[in-house]
DNA sequence: CTTTACCTTAACGTAAACGTCAAGTAGGCT
DNA sequence: AGCCTACTTGACGTTTACGTTAAGGTAAAG
């Protein structure tokens, strides 16, 4: 495991521009290291990284996944940080599931238009001795 | 059921602007009729916002809403279009399925957390005389 | 007829999430 | 020393998905 690498590694190792990176430093979603005017990037960042890709493919807005990486960050040593992660993780959770049942809803109406286009297809198959040639 | 409405009243109904839906009509997401300059809206339509909703909760541009409309609009008279059609559903399921793991992702390190900050809490009250907050 | 309420198109404004220069710096090669 | 490459900080440009006036049409109510 490479400890630390450059913002050009780390953008083609995540196939996103080094610019994309900065923005998402500027907005609070990386903080990586310094070694003079140069950024370093550790395996901590990768990390969030990868929280942040996962977060936009799900379509979470930038300011949505930092409230997420705050999540993580938050300081747990006392009861009432403690408490306070917990009733985030429920809150997540909860909009994690209501964005299940919406894929599910999404993939139960894709089963039912394939079933429909399937035996559209057979009557199609059927009603021809030879294969496809369909005309007046 | 009423057949159709305004464009006031779906928007009231869907909790939109009526400026959003006249861009949804611009964008080709929807089709009202029309009764002299006024847009009249039908349950087909309000189907369609409810397939534009779902998508936008789940993170999809209006392009790939538009897109996913485009399928269950296809004609389907030809044998060609019939296999376009499934062709493009499993295409989407294939992008939500994709989806789908990636939420399970997110639920399991959510787990894990929560597990470490119940652990963490039930440290802390074994110390204290008075509990903090007790459950389960 | 005027007000009120709802509708229309058209056009400019805006926040998010970057893209795209521009200008400067720092280290390595020859 | 001169050049190349990779990095830096701005700062303006762009697309998406609307918000926000502007400027007006229509139909019932007062």
């Amino acid at each position: 495991m490479s400890r630390t690498c450059t913002i050009a590694e780390l953008a083609r190792e995540f196939g996103v521009t080094t610019r994309t990176i900065r923005f998402y430093e500027d907005r609070g979603l990386i903080t990586p290291l310094r070694e003079g005017q140069r950024r370093v990037y550790r395996s901590r960042d990768r990390v969030r990284l990868r929280l942040i890709m996962r977060g936009k493919r799900l379509g979470f807005s930038l300011e949505e996944i930092r409230e997420m990486i705050d999540i993580y960050d938050t300081d747990r040593s006392e009861v009432a940080q403690l408490l306070l992660v917990l009733d985030r993780i429920a809150q997540r959770r909860a909009n994690l599931v209501e964005r299940q049942h919406d894929i599910a809803t999404m993939l139960g109406e894709l089963d039912e238009l394939e079933g429909h286009c399937a035996s559209l297809l057979r009557e199609k198959e059927v009603g021809t001795s030879r294969p496809v040639r369909a005309s007046g």
